[in-house]
DNA sequence: GTTTAGCACTCTCGATGTGAGAGTGCTAGC
DNA sequence: GCTAGCACTCTCACATCGAGAGTGCTAAAC
């Protein structure tokens, strides 16, 4: 085990590895020295080439399925690539107001634009897309109302701050009409308008028995929706992924459904990009989850400083277009920032 | 070509073509004569068993992938199967009454509803499920509500009858105070309850500016929500059918997770089977369905009757436990429709 | 010192061949 | 009408083989 004696690399040497790179993730097939040497006129012998991609491959940048076939990118080299050699583009104006103008159709609603930009970050980046939604801090209530169903039962609606709104139906042990509960919903209103969970909690001794039940019902759902903050996930274009050659081995195609299936290592994932903010690209895995040894994610935050936070990106093949996914994860996360901090200013 | 004299079963004959079926499913591998007498302690011989399959295989029951491999039932030989010889089972009463526990737990929400739903028929089916939205007569407007965000962001909230509730942000020309919203919402309820979009429109001309484009709004979401009815599909257990073996080779992976991303064909199915109501076993496409001739489908229609009608089953391989299959879809199908039942009733 | 030409070597991949095994259809006898 | 026996067919797993691709190494050229 010799050590090498430079770890410098040359901007020969980086060409030779961006090629291979780029050659490996247009074609899928290991690429060979005499190939890089055709396709991009160089004018450097394949035997020069081949002695360069030994050093990358000493330094374990490429490898080498078997003895005879051309070299392949390892992780360290598509980091090496997407740090170094990718170069930022951004995404073209026409696309990019293209996108833009789907959101701003798409009517205020939260659900809509996280589905929306699972299907857009599918179909641009042609990869898996996944969308978290966003979790905020511990809600505050906004606005109770009660609206009759018919005589014992009723619908009890939600509002907390930032517009998220829920709704439950409740059933009455007595008949109640519209004007009861409004003046009920109206009290509670007046009592509760502000408060978060456990403050509401609080008021509920000394109130009647039927807003006691309102009371329990709100905080319940509260609770629900704060635990359930972040949970949701909306997922797209599993078949982008599944139809790249890489997957046709029913083995690794199960591995990425159940991948999508199964949250854990999503939520894993999601929870630490949250934290970590800004766009993190993880590749294969990085030696820390043995479930995305196959895969790339290329993952962003979205949502309104200190306020909101979810999780957005897209998932691929190892040797996904990073520079696509990049700019269309990026473009996608603040554009539904931008269309979030409209609702959660203050 | 010479046809068949009689086409009478006898019981023996659909005891074979039973036991047949039966072991295919078990073992997804072509049966042999000698297998299924052994397995069954038949006392007849392999012999006899192979004319009577010969005898099922002109009528077209059974059919051989090659020469010398075991039979293997075909279309029409699934379908003499779930119509003749399988018989009715009830789901064991112990998983009825967890199933049921469930949902009642799951706190009077349709979409949770239909979440558990699917994940219920994929578990308890070992299939891929699939539950679609609800969709319903034209709907008509129970409540709105106006509630402000800040001064020039107002929260528009829907009630329709069938307790469904949709909200979207409005943004203001000139500020406005909660007050001033309560008692423009307290006005146009009093003079939209009971309508439907059309009945609403039609009031439009003669309201303020402001409250005309609430209407503008409101209308606008109830259009929406009609059109998207049961349009909104939830799945779960894709795994499950992925994992099955004759969904090893890529391309029929590939073919479901199709089937299941695009619309089109789930949409035409679906709305026959709304048609038509009742308890649909559609086994491997009948010929109509060139993409499903793979799979088999047990679908149900649930819902109230007359009022809101959706659609709720389980996708899986020919050799799929039809049994199992269908006595999982009944009961939930009879459950959801119980639960809202509770819901629409006036 | 770096680059290049030449060449032997290695390994995959597809085509071809072979034998065991499974299951059948047919015929003749019970 | 049922069964035993048998020849037949076809698949599957395994081994063999040659073509082709791409390498690493060495020695010569720049």
């Amino acid at each position: 085990m010799e050590i090498p004696e430079s770890d410098e690399m040359t901007p020969r040497c980086q060409t030779i590895l961006r090629l291979v790179i780029s050659e490996y993730i247009r074609t899928a097939t290991p690429v060979g020295s005499k190939a890089i040497r055709e396709l991009y006129h160089l004018d450097i012998s394949p035997a020069t080439i081949r002695n360069e991609m030994a050093w990358l491959e000493e330094r374990g940048y490429l490898t080498h399925p078997h003895t005879s076939a051309g070299r392949v990118p390892t992780e360290k080299g598509y980091r090496y690539f997407v740090e170094k050699l990718m170069g930022e583009n951004d995404l073209p104006t026409a696309e990019r107001r293209t996108i833009s103008h789907q959101f701003h159709q798409a009517q205020l609603d939260m659900e809509q634009w996280m589905r929306l930009a699972a299907a857009v970050l599918a179909h641009r980046a042609r990869g898996a897309a996944l969308v978290t939604s966003p979790k905020s801090a511990p809600s505050c209530l906004k606005h109770v109302e009660l609206i009759s169903i018919r005589d014992t039962l009723a619908l009890l609606i939600l509002v907390l701050y930032a517009g998220v709104v829920k709704q439950q139906v409740l059933a009455l042990s007595t008949p109640m009409t519209q004007e009861e509960l409004s003046r009920i919903a109206a009290m509670l209103n007046h009592r509760w308008e502000g408060l978060n969970e456990a403050a509401i909690a609080a008021t509920l001794p000394g109130l009647s028995e039927f807003e006691h039940r309102v009371g329990d019902a709100v905080c319940d759902m509260m609770r629900r929706l704060d635990a359930r903050n972040a949970t949701e996930i909306y997922r797209d274009g599993l078949l982008n992924l599944l139809s790249q050659p890489e997957f046709v081995h029913s083995t690794s195609a199960q591995q990425i459904v159940r991948l999508l299936e199964e949250r854990q290592i999503i939520d894993a994932l999601v929870s630490e990009v949250l934290q970590r903010g800004g766009l993190q690209i993880i590749i294969g895995g990085e030696g820390r989850w043995q479930d995305l040894a196959e895969v790339s994610f290329v993952l962003a935050r979205y949502g309104v400083e200190d306020q909101v936070a979810g999780a957005l990106g897209v998932l691929g093949p190892l040797r996904m277009r990073y520079d696509r996914a990049v700019s269309v994860v990026r473009f996608v996360a603040q554009l539904m920032s931008d269309l979030m901090s409209n609702l959660y200013g203050r």
